[in-house]
DNA sequence: GCAACCTCTGAAGAACCTCTGAGCGACGGC
DNA sequence: GCCGTCGCTCAGAGGTTCTTCAGAGGTTGC
C-alpha cells in the first residue's frame, strides 16, 4: 500500500537540481530555525548574518530564492535586494520585516513578484510563501499544482479555500494554517510541540493548550457529521488521515 | 552461542561508515544505560558529563547524532546546541529535559529538525526518536523504510498504525511501545526484566507484573481469534514470531 | 468608535490509560 | 496425581490527558 510517505522532498527546479535558498538574517536563532525547516523541506540552504557576506555568498551559491531580513547590521535590505537582482537574473525574494515597518514601501517592492512576511511569523507562513513565490515564478517542480488533497478534503492554497465533500468550509487564519500543516503531513502523527513550532509564531511563549483548542475548532468544521479525519493519538499528538485505512 | 540474531545492526550512514552518537549527560547511571543501549543498536558511542568536555570531544569525534541533557553542570543546553550546530553542519540532536522544563519553551527545536524526550523516559522512546531523526535527516541506512513487519503483522511507526491481516488495531501508548520492542526482536526470547528495562521508564521502581498485564492486553488485540504470535516461554520470557516456525 | 471576528486563558468534566491487588488457572517436578 | 510456582486476567482506584465551554482582550474593517 502506501509506501512512499512524505517524500524526503524531491524539491528541485526545472533542471532537476535541488533548489537553493539563501537565508540572510542577523539573529542566529532565527536563522537556525529557518534553515532547519527549509532543509527539512528539501532545500539546499546557506545562510549569512549580514548583507556583505550574503552578497559574496550569493555570487557563488546562486540561490533560486532568498529569505531576507529587512533590517541588517550593515546594508539596508533594499540595497541588498538591488544587488541580488542585478547579479542573479531570476531569484525569488521573501522579506522579513517588523510589523510596523513601512508596509507601503515594501508593498511597492513586492510588486516585482516578491513577497514579504511580518515578524513575528510562523514557519508555516514562511514556507508557504516561499512555495508560492516559486510556483508563480515557474521554478518549482510541483507534483500537484497548488491543491492539497487528503481523502475528500481539498485545499487550494492560493485561493485559501477548503472544500470537503463538495462543501466549502470557512476557516480563520490560524485554523487554515493548522490544517495546511496537517494536510502536508497526512498519515503522520504530529506532536503538539511540532505543531506549535510550525503553526504558531516563534515568539509564542505561553504554555497553553491552544493546539488542542484549534484542533477542536477544526474538527467542528472539517469532521462535523462526517467520518472523522482528524484523530487524536493520546500522549503523542494528532494525525490527519483519509477514511479508508 | 549467539547466532546472528538481530544483526548487531548494520547501522551505518550513507557513506557506509558506522553512525556515531555522542551522549551528553551528567548522571553517570543514565549515561551508562543509554550508551549501552545505543551500542547494542550498532552505534559507535562516546559520552561526556559536561558541556565543555562534550564540545571538545565533538570536534574530533564528529558525531552524526547527539543525545543532550538540557541541564548540564557547566553550560546551558542551548549554548551547547548552538556550538554543535556551528561546528558540525549536519547533526541530529535529541534533547532530554525534565517534564516541566518543556513548558519554558524548547521552541523551534522540533522545527529545526531536532526532537526532545522528557524525563523520565523509556529507552525504547529514546532509540525510536533517534531513529526518526536520522530517517528524516536522510542519514540512516533504512532497509525497510519505517515499516516493521513480522508475519502478517505490520507496524507503521510514523503513523503509529498497527495492522494484522488487514485489520487496523488500536493500541495505547504503552502497548505500542511494547509491541514495537517485540517486533524489533522477532523470534528472540525477551525476558521480563529486559522488557521492563526497555519499555518502561528507568525510574519505574515498582516490581510488579505490568509486563504480564500488557502482554495480556496485546494478546487480546493482536492474537484475538488468530494464530497466536506472542508466545510465553515459561521461566524465561516472551517471544514474538510469525506463524510458521 | 462600533461591530464583528479572532485568539487565547481558565476551568470543569469526560475519556482514557496505567498500575495494583487478588483470585484463578496452567504447568512442571516429583 | 498433587503441590508449588509462575503466569494470566479481571476489576477498579487513581492519575493523566483531551475536549469543550465561556469569556476577556485584541484586531480589523467600516
Amino acid at each position: 500500500m502506501h509506501t512512499h510517505r512524505r517524500p524526503p522532498s524531491p524539491l528541485h527546479g526545472a533542471d532537476g537540481a535541488p533548489l537553493r535558498v539563501l537565508v540572510i538574517d542577523d539573529e542566529p536563532d532565527l536563522t537556525e530555525v529557518l534553515s532547519g525547516a527549509l532543509a527539512g523541506e528539501g532545500w539546499e540552504v546557506r545562510s549569512a548574518a549580514d548583507g556583505t557576506t550574503a552578497l559574496a555568498l550569493a555570487r557563488t551559491f546562486r540561490p533560486h530564492a532568498v529569505v531576507l531580513d529587512w533590517m541588517l547590521p550593515d546594508i539596508d535590505g533594499l540595497q541588498v535586494l538591488r544587488q541580488l537582482r542585478q547579479e542573479l537574473k531570476t531569484v525569488c525574494v521573501l522579506f522579513l520585516t517588523a510589523r510596523d515597518a513601512v508596509e507601503d514601501r515594501i508593498a511597492g517592492i513586492t510588486a516585482g513578484g516578491d513577497d514579504y512576511v511580518t515578524k513575528p511569523f510562523s514557519l508555516e507562513e514562511v514556507l508557504a510563501r516561499l512555495r508560492g513565490l516559486l510556483r508563480r515564478a515557474g521554478m518549482a517542480y510541483e507534483p500537484d499544482g497548488d491543491q492539497l488533497v487528503v481523502g475528500d478534503l481539498v485545499m487550494d492554497e492560493e485561493a485559501r479555500e477548503v472544500v470537503r465533500g463538495g462543501a466549502l468550509i470557512d476557516l480563520s487564519r490560524t485554523e487554515f494554517e493548522l490544517l495546511r500543516f496537517l494536510m502536508r503531513n497526512p498519515r503522520r502523527v504530529l506532536s503538539k510541540a511540532q505543531i506549535l513550532d510550525r503553526v504558531w509564531s516563534y515568539d509564542f511563549g505561553g504554555r497553553s493548550h491552544v493546539v488542542e483548542l484549534y484542533i477542536s475548532y477544526l474538527r467542528k468544521k472539517i469532521d462535523a457529521g462526517r467520518t472523522p479525519m482528524i484523530h487524536t493519538v493520546r500522549g503523542v499528538g494528532y494525525v490527519l488521515k483519509p477514511e479508508s485505512s
